[in-house]
DNA sequence: GGATGGTTTGACCGGATGGTCAGTTCTGGA
DNA sequence: TCCAGAACTGACCATCCGGTCAAACCATCC
């Protein structure tokens, strides 16, 4: 966990975590060898080790300021702000972090799926928290009537059930459309403004 | 893939499927070994083998007729009947899968995040064609104004991002609740319904 | 140029993994 | 009861895997 040196010690561990992320969102943590990560990092897998100290310390170092980086839009929510575009802020924003970093949302579902043994614990603490506190802004937007009335903490998931799609599942999302349709999220980003529109405007 | 002749044959091939989606829906096809299946069915790893012939064939078993059940819930939507409740049918139905077979859904989540490399067809395919014969429903209803316009085929993707989160992000789900709420499904059913009808629901 | 310390690698290790096989045990029908 | 075929298993194999290590390489500063 100490900080890099180096200009090569930099440049390294950037190409290992970088091919690494390429492979983890892929395999998943037990599906992926280092042989793997080391040829996509073009180097070898001694040097791999070299810079980090095992495979699971490598998986760790992804995994660990994912959450803070996803949970980013949620906390931008501004209480002060307008009820209807806060949320829909944050629902644009959390489709950006899907269309940019598809592969950092395919890693977090990989560890879902396995029963997120490595960060549960963020989930039941830091995760939890925030989205009490965020809820508890819907409910009291929701009770002022400035958004209508629904299950805050499902409309949170909502939120992400719904950007999250379009990274974790974009094979599916791309076979469907069919080869017309190259890039799915400027319509994925307008069909999710008439989405959350109509669910939370009030009247 | 011929069919099971004696009693035990029956048995036992249903005891290794059950175990098989048990693990391959956690690990992932790369990350499962024939062990661990094994363990899971109280079986040992040769017998595992006489009744299937690899550990490909164990998994390519149940990935086929996955993608049939999968989407019943649509092919069920009905072109004549009430719009609005037709979507709302195969909402439920949908999020009824969920709750009953979430082990399937994680399996088709881990083949989805590894790029679909043994069902891409599949998807292009049957999967497409039937998402093109809905869509062509939804748009008929919503040119005769019986549910509000919207773009059609993000609509289905709604649903299955929508129900499927449930499945796959359940650890997710049930550490945002805590242990308060232990399931979620009566209140999601509850919030998907409200969702729906204030999405489609036409003036 | 030589010394120093960071960087890289081939060779190797022990254990896991998918799969095989010869042989044993069990089952059901005549 | 007996037997043919089904069901099952211990032992084994080749390969893969995460990780180690001693030695080699290389950049930099004196």
């Amino acid at each position: 966990m100490t900080r890099p040196k180096t200009r090569i010690q930099q440049r390294n561990s950037e190409t290992i975590l970088e091919a690494a992320l390429e492979v983890f969102s892929q395999q998943g943590f037990r599906g992926t060898t280092l042989d793997q990560i080391a040829e996509v990092a073009g180097l070898s897998k001694p040097n791999l080790l070299y810079y980090f100290a095992s495979k699971e310390a490598i998986h760790g170092a992804l995994l660990s300021g994912l959450l803070v980086t996803w949970l980013d839009p949620l906390r931008a929510m501004d209480p002060e702000g307008d009820p209807v575009s806060e949320v829909l802020g944050y629902v644009r924003r959390k489709l950006e972090l899907s269309r940019d970093f598809p592969r950092e949302s395919r890693l977090f579902a990989n560890e879902m799926l396995q029963g997120a043994p490595r960060i549960r614990e963020a989930l039941e603490g830091e995760l939890r928290d925030l989205v009490q506190e965020k809820s508890d802004v819907l409910r009291r937007w929701m009770d002022q009537g400035r958004i209508a009335p629904v299950h805050p903490v499902h409309l949170i998931f909502a939120v992400w059930a719904l950007t999250q799609h379009y990274a974790d599942f974009d094979v599916q999302v791309r076979a469907v459309l069919g080869a017309d349709g190259a890039d799915p999220f400027p319509e994925a980003d307008r069909f999710l403004e008439v989405l959350f529109r109509r669910l939370l405007e009030p009247g």
